[in-house]
DNA sequence: GCCCTACTTAGACGAACTTCTATCTGAGGA
DNA sequence: TCCTCAGATAGAAGTTCGTCTAAGTAGGGC
């Protein structure tokens, strides 16, 4: 298949990023751009059921719990996380759409429908 | 489409991230955390002929000549982009592959082939 | 050879980030 | 009510990061 003007790249690479869309996609990207942060969403959106308490994800790391704490806001902050207390136990899940985000940005476009 | 397991996510919500993927991930998702590493990505990207020298990309900026040096650094020594000088000028361009590695992180698998 | 332009390297400084300890809130059991 | 456990918040310490100025390297023209 050869490059076609306008489908070859993955979007960054179609067209200069605006300043502004360049200024909230670094933020959304820093939230990741971090070895336990990464570690935590592959975690939760791993774990059995989508979701898991923060009690599953701190024993997988030699940090202090306020540590995983801080690094579970950073992630909720910036959207790609959920959280909801349920009796003793806090509840974190993924955000699929906000995760996807990141993914559209560098993956270069399929094939544009079924058209061929 | 229902979720099937083994095929319903994105690799990091797959399965948990080893720590050492982990820190190799955070390093390359560190480089294009930066709104101005993210805007010179693009640029070099979609500049005509899928290459820029850096006198392209310094005026688009508020910054001087070193700081965007500095980036460009970052950026390279992550392997996102490579650069050669011809005569006067360097030239810098995307490394697709590595690019893509970005997106294959978090977008969702496709449907396995056409098999329905 | 000399100078100008294009870019990089070196070093410094302030801001932001990661981690910690200490403290606080909130739920459940005796 | 009081104690314990799960988790969050506050504030401090050490490190990394982004930016600058000053100086260095490399190519081309006179």
């Amino acid at each position: 298949m050869t490059a076609i003007a306008g489908t070859c790249c993955s979007p960054i690479a179609r067209e200069p990023l605006s300043e502004t869309d360049a200024a909230e996609l670094a933020a959304l990207l820093k939230a990741v751009a971090d070895p336990v942060r990464l570690r935590l969403l592959s975690m939760i959106g791993s774990h059995p059921g989508g979701e898991a308490c923060v009690c599953d994800l701190t024993d997988a790391f030699e940090l202090t719990a306020p540590t995983i704490s801080h690094h579970l806001k950073v992630l909720r902050t910036a959207g790609l996380i959920g959280s909801e207390r349920r009796g003793t136990w806090v509840y974190y899940w993924i955000i699929p759409q906000q995760v996807a985000r990141l993914g559209e940005l560098f993956t270069p476009l399929a094939e544009p429908a079924v058209t061929g």
